[in-house]
Formats: C-alpha cells, structure tokens, sequence
DNA sequence: CGACTGACGGTCG
DNA sequence: ACGACCGCCAGTC
C-alpha cells in the first residue's frame, strides 16, 4: 500500500516532534502544510499501526490527552510521555501556556459585539456526541 | 446526496 | 477551570 503524499507529510510532521516535546492535532497538520486539517491527523493515528511512530507526542491543542481517561489508550499516552522525562497529570501535559485569546493577542481588542444567529441542532447533536464517547 | 461520526480547535457563559 | 456549543474536514452509511 503505497501512502499518499498528505499522509506521508503528516507522518514526516509526526516524527519531527523531538523527543520529550510535544505538539497540538492542529500544529501537526500545519505543520504538513495542511491547515484546518487536525481532524485528518487524528483519523490517521486512529488507524496507524507502526510502532516507532511517536504518536504519544501529540495531544490536543488544550495540552490534554485525546483519550478519555482511564482508556487503554490514555494510560499508553501517559507512560509514553513520562518516559521521555515529560511531566503528565490528570490527562494534561504541563508545560504548556494555553495563553489568552487570539483576539487579545493579535489585535488586543475588547469582545466585538456579536451577532445572534439560528442553532442549527445538526451541529449541536453532534457536538453532544462528539464529548460523549 | 445527506446524515452520522471522530485520537480536533476555539469561543462563550 | 469547565462544560456546552459551533465550525471544519473526511470517511462511512
């Protein structure tokens, strides 16, 4: 099976991660050259089988592990990181500087009115899910 | 073609 | 700090 050239680039973005760092779904992608497609990097390790990958190095742009807690996975993440001297509590990686809002970082300006619109329940419905599992 | 789904990201109350 | 939501991308059904 030969691998296309996004998930090549997003393995090579991978593995770029030094040892003992980590990096965002999002920053990975951007990374690779393919902004906006976090969602596309995390379907890739869902799948991904190779062992040397470091796949443990990425987590979500919060700095929290995308398992949920208690997980096989989520324990596998965990000791993975420790071992590389990174220092993991409760799901999140410490070291990490959430920061502020863009808003406040690029432009510095106060909250722009904002206004209301319709709630397209499609969405909402999938963003319950989503949290669930 | 449209609804559902997911190792996501970001905003808002 | 947190949970509820919305927006996005891509693959399945």
């Amino acid at each position: 099976m030969v691998q296309d050239d996004v998930t090549r680039r997003i393995l090579a973005a991978i593995r770029a991660i030094p040892r003992g760092e980590v990096a965002g779904y999002g920053e990975v992608a951007r990374r690779a050259g393919l902004p906006g497609r976090a969602r596309l990097v995390a379907r890739l390790l869902s799948g991904n089988d190779d062992p040397r990958l470091p796949w443990h190095r990425v987590l979500r742009s919060d700095g929290r592990i995308a398992f949920p807690e208690g997980s096989r996975g989520y324990r596998e993440q965990s000791q993975r990181l420790r071992a590389e001297g990174v220092r993991v509590e409760n799901g999140r990686v410490l070291g990490r500087r959430p920061a502020a809002t863009l808003d406040e970082q690029i432009w510095g300006a106060p909250a722009p009115e904002r206004a209301p619109s319709a709630k397209p329940e499609a969405a909402r419905r999938r963003a319950a899910r989503d949290k669930r599992s």
